[in-house]
DNA sequence: CCCATTTGATTGGTCAGACCAAAATACTGT
DNA sequence: ACAGTATTTTGGTCTGACCAATCAAATGGG
């Protein structure tokens, strides 16, 4: 051998990977407008066609916008959180990640992240919080549970938020549908375990409003690994019923 | 107000949707063969050009493979870790997060991930492991760094994939590669702190292999939290001198 | 002069048809 | 039996056209 696989580039993904770099080292800030679809073909002497598909590989990665319309085109977008979340959506599906593992990452993170929380909140972040455990609270009382699946979810979102971290933002944001969908299935959370979920959250809060990262870690590892010991229970009874299914994760999959 | 802004799909997306449907619902398992474009396109009743655009889609978000020539075609693949890595890669570059933030957040996950490798590494993570720690030892005795970096950055996702958990293993892996680059950059790592380093990864090695998790998250905890420290200092060190510059996180941004 | 309406220009969205190039298969002559 | 050539299948790309959404400019009545 002397020669390794030669790999024909596309066309199209050339053209993308320019405008990628053109956009990620700021040659492109956000808010620009790209060339039109003709003119950006004649540039690069390529067909409309094919510049198409460049930018819809730009845009399926979150780093352009278009529109339709005069004075429409592509314009520069700031890369969210929202392309992490889909591709760990689909590697969580792809993948047949199973539910427990999903519960030990988030379990893995959120404590740090809490720790974090502690050192690095602001008011506003406090006042975000408070907001979702108000929420949380009256939608337990309420009874209503889906929305108190929701606002528990997004009260661990503010948390972390609070740690003005991006990627722990992004990665928590990520895996919080998943937990939602697998939760919100099992029609579990009766009146006592919700409350014992409010009395953690508190518990929490305090240590995160008083700047006490080692102690919002520890409490948050605490709230998080009940979770999680319960669900691996319910799994072990639904286990012992119906030991040959795999346990569900998400209600589309069975 | 009585409509919501109507939001006209476009045919692209639609067919991308239910391909993608189909795909993660296991209708279509892995390796199967899509149609060919032209069939796809009189099956939906679009044409070619749409429905190359949804393929592009789907290959962006890593759920099929197309090949050229006879026999060829689009085939489905399962989704790997590689579509989450592009994303955080753009996420990290596109938002400009800082480095230390990048470091946080794999001494947040890694600690953890270490107490799960502890608790469920099998004798093939081991050895991996240790070959892993084998290429550190000899590369830093080389005074090789950029392939003690390397080295050290295969230890610590060795480490995470002995946790068996899809998701840590694709975070950690996924911030890697910004981790590798500006660490490659500084060109500190004098032998002393290779040493220690070196040192360090025994503790955590024995404390997994003896299947030790609270050790081994302890240990692993104190070993990224000094090079965080480290890093953070050299920062201040490096805003003493250049106040108003950013601390450049990647070499391809300056 | 102002405002509502109509008209027109710009731009993405889609289509149709063609040809090229890569890769596997079928064929053919020795 | 085999090497070499032709054929077929399939993605890759191009050209050119028309539709549809959107906004700007022109228009016309009050």
């Amino acid at each position: 051998m002397f020669l390794n696989q030669i790999n024909v580039p596309k066309a199209a993904d050339l053209l993308a990977a320019v405008l990628r770099e053109k956009i990620l080292r700021g040659e492109l800030e956000e808010g620009a407008d790209l060339p039109n679809e003709r003119d950006l073909g004649g540039q690069a002497g390529l067909s409309r066609a094919t510049v198409r598909e460049a930018l819809r590989i730009l845009e399926g990665q979150g780093l352009i916008a278009t529109r339709l319309g005069r004075n429409g085109g592509s314009a520069v977008v700031r890369p969210s959180a929202a392309a992490i979340e889909r591709s760990v959506d689909i590697f969580i599906r792809g993948q047949r990640i199973r539910f427990e593992a999903v519960l030990e990452a988030r379990a893995a993170i959120e404590p740090p992240s809490a720790r974090y929380a502690a050192l690095h909140r602001t008011e506003a972040d406090m006042q975000d919080i408070e907001r979702c455990q108000a929420a949380l609270e009256q939608s337990s009382s309420d009874g209503d549970i889906p929305a108190y699946v929701q606002a528990n979810l997004e009260w661990h979102v503010a948390v972390v938020r609070a740690s003005h971290n991006g990627l722990l933002i992004a990665f928590v944001s990520a895996i919080s549908p998943s937990v939602y969908a697998a939760t919100e299935l099992d029609g579990l959370s009766p009146q006592d375990v919700r409350d014992e979920v409010i009395r953690a959250h508190r518990r929490v809060m305090e240590a995160i409003g008083d700047g006490d990262g080692e102690a919002a870690a520890r409490r948050m590892a605490r709230h998080v690994d009940a979770y999680v010991a319960d669900v691996k229970n319910k799994g072990a009874a639904a286990t012992q019923t119906d030991a040959a299914a795999p346990p569900p994760y998400r209600k589309d999959i069975q």
